[in-house]
DNA sequence: TATGAATGAGGTTTCATTCAT
DNA sequence: CATGAATGAAACCTCATTCAT
């Protein structure tokens, strides 16, 4: 007997999503891409630490030794190179390298690791999440950069929950990407008030306390039932 | 037998959050009083038109035909008519006007009751809290104030969780603020892409549907059964 | 036999140099005598804490408890103002209240008393001085007033001087206006880096023998020979 | 037999007095070396006509023909210009170039031609030192300035009369710093009124009779005899 | 007389961007 | 490809002064 549960459609997502029209071809002399390098890490360093409105072009120009000429030879502005910046955080969180656990694992099993690879990734790339929070809410731009990014990830639970409930191994009444929605919208939040936001004057959770509750959360609410 | 559960401290919720070092005394005279209500008014509305950054002091002051120099005789800057824009839906989102629910009634119906409340008030002040979002990027001290508002909901949805764990009608296995954090984090994000953030080119979900996914979810998360 | 020497003219001095057009009516009423006074009390406190330029007309309304309204109804501005709190200063330093010394007392003694008086005064005026100093280098009516009270005291030591010459007390080869410049000069440019400047980084010597340095001095200039 | 006398502790006066925190590097081009220069002449002539506080940096900016960012570019505001402008002006008043006379040439003559030189060169720089008198009453950098200024002459001539007394040739009565500091301070002044402050309605002597005045009443002060 | 809210002109300062060298 | 001096628009904020109450 067939199973019929939700279907849900491919997404379209470019093979990087940060390569917007804010990126362009890279410099093809050997100087000019050191040059360039150097002025994206700079800026990686300064938007750390100033974030971004506070950045100077000037600070990424001192911070990269060279002139405020040369930067215009690479980026067109603060966008531009912001852009930059972000992208070498795009594959990483994109691709999580997460452990590879056998296809026909586990169905908990695969959550469990799904979700602390997901917060291992975003702990490598706490800084540039934190920027990138900002700065989508300031430029439309990076918005839809950081909701390209949020639907990747969304999307893929969403096949993952649309492929259990089609096995029969999960809760077939809600809509997979509405779940999906809510569960990786949960753990993506966990993890910016985690390594980003803080928790204020409340005493911080431990890391591995707050992934297994989402995770146990995320497969109660799916029914989810650990194999054994 | 008693059922042990979680306890969850009472935190100290100033009685209005956003009255920091930000909001001063009102002005004593129906004048003044009219003139600083007319600016705040005119605040929200070019924030919300321009958004933070690119709203002009000029532009308020226009808006609420006054000059220049009046504004100062009631705000600082920016940042604190902001607040004073702010305030205004503090108490909503606070105390966001529950449909009196029988305190005994099925935990199953306060919740969804509560998260529809929730999504209520937070749709009745979908610009402020698109305001809220983009400034705490960029100001540590809304930054605060997000933080607070959003820790006064998750406090809450902690102690009814504990309360219910000590029923016996809760998933006793998990710390109930760990859990309430990612479950209110869970309707916060929601109701920010539902109301804020937009879908991007994805089809947009019924309002209905988002939240009584959420609430399912809630109540499957915790293993909570609806009565009957 | 005649001693020629020089003649000094009386000059016409107006009985309070500071009565310029910055000086008005006083108020009839005793309310209004009141106010004004102290409106002028806090403007002399705050003029000597924050300086001229530093001060607000609001800081001396604040500091007199008055509206900003009723100081127009005293005084046209900070100049008019200024000079009212000038002119409590005017007489003591026209008039320092010597210690009657006989007029046919030795001229040494005179001298001595006088420059002593002079210092007294200026000490007793200090602050004051020391804003006039500052408000004659920005505004060419209180340069006026700060001349009009240096020839005072010079002109009244320079009638003196030709007194001496002409009783062959004194040297009759120097011209009394110019020696009494010099001299008058010299005592008061002492006071003022005595009383208001101060000596930096210097040690500041006794007063008693900045002025027993001056006397000295100043007898010799003249070849003034102490009597006995 | 030894004659004790005073002793005057050598200063230690820094090179260029006004190089404070005010003053910085130069600029390295030549280019930007001739821009500083035309807004340093700019701000000259433009505080000379309008004073200090009168001027506004536009004012300099379009007297040098360059764009207000320019301005910035080589100074901090117009009290960085301000201590630029007065720097031109410190060699000259702290050398003035005395024609040489022999050391060992008659002290009246010396004095002479010290005072003279003093007048000389308050002279020169009269539009700067008048500028300088009002900026220091209203800035402490300046009044520093100003009493560093003061004292390298007040030292140097204390020096001088030591040296008198030492030789027997001056009054060996009077503390030599205090001394000086009373005569230097009666030049100083004098020179003020003259180039400066003016002499209102009275008649101005002539230039000559108020430095002969001031030498003679100083040597008679100090009873130094002129040669002979 | 007293009040104090309202006014608005105007100088300062920043910093992204250009372009001659 | 690199330099860095020059540009200038744009926004903030103060505070003396007025005037209706």
């Amino acid at each position: 007997m067939e199973t019929p549960g939700f279907e849900v459609e491919e997404q379209d997502v470019p093979p990087s999503m940060a390569r917007s029209s804010l990126l362009r071809e890279l410099p093809s002399t050997p100087r000019g891409l050191r040059t360039r390098a150097a002025l994206v890490a700079a800026a990686r360093r300064v938007f750390g630490q100033r974030g971004y409105l506070d950045t100077r072009l000037s600070d990424i120009t001192e911070a990269a030794k060279c002139s405020s000429g040369t930067f215009y030879t690479y980026f067109a502005g603060k966008e531009e190179i912001f852009a930059a910046v972000m992208e070498v955080a795009q594959e990483d969180m994109m691709h999580p390298g997460m452990p590879r656990v056998a296809d026909d694992a586990d169905p908990a099993e695969i959550i469990a690791a799904s979700n602390r690879a997901y917060f291992e990734a975003y702990r490598r790339n706490a800084d540039l999440m934190g920027l990138l929070e900002q700065v989508a809410g300031i430029d439309p731009e990076f918005a839809k950069l950081r909701r390209n990014r949020a639907d990747a990830f969304m999307f893929r639970n969403a096949r993952s929950i649309a492929n259990l409930q089609q096995r029969g191994l999960a809760d077939q009444e809600v809509d997979p990407v509405l779940a999906s929605r809510a569960l990786s919208g949960m753990v993506s939040r966990l993890a910016f008030t985690h390594f980003v936001a803080g928790y204020g004057d409340s005493e911080p959770p431990a890391l591995d306390d707050v992934i297994d509750t989402a995770t146990r959360l995320w497969l109660n609410a799916l029914h989810i039932r650990p194999a054994g």
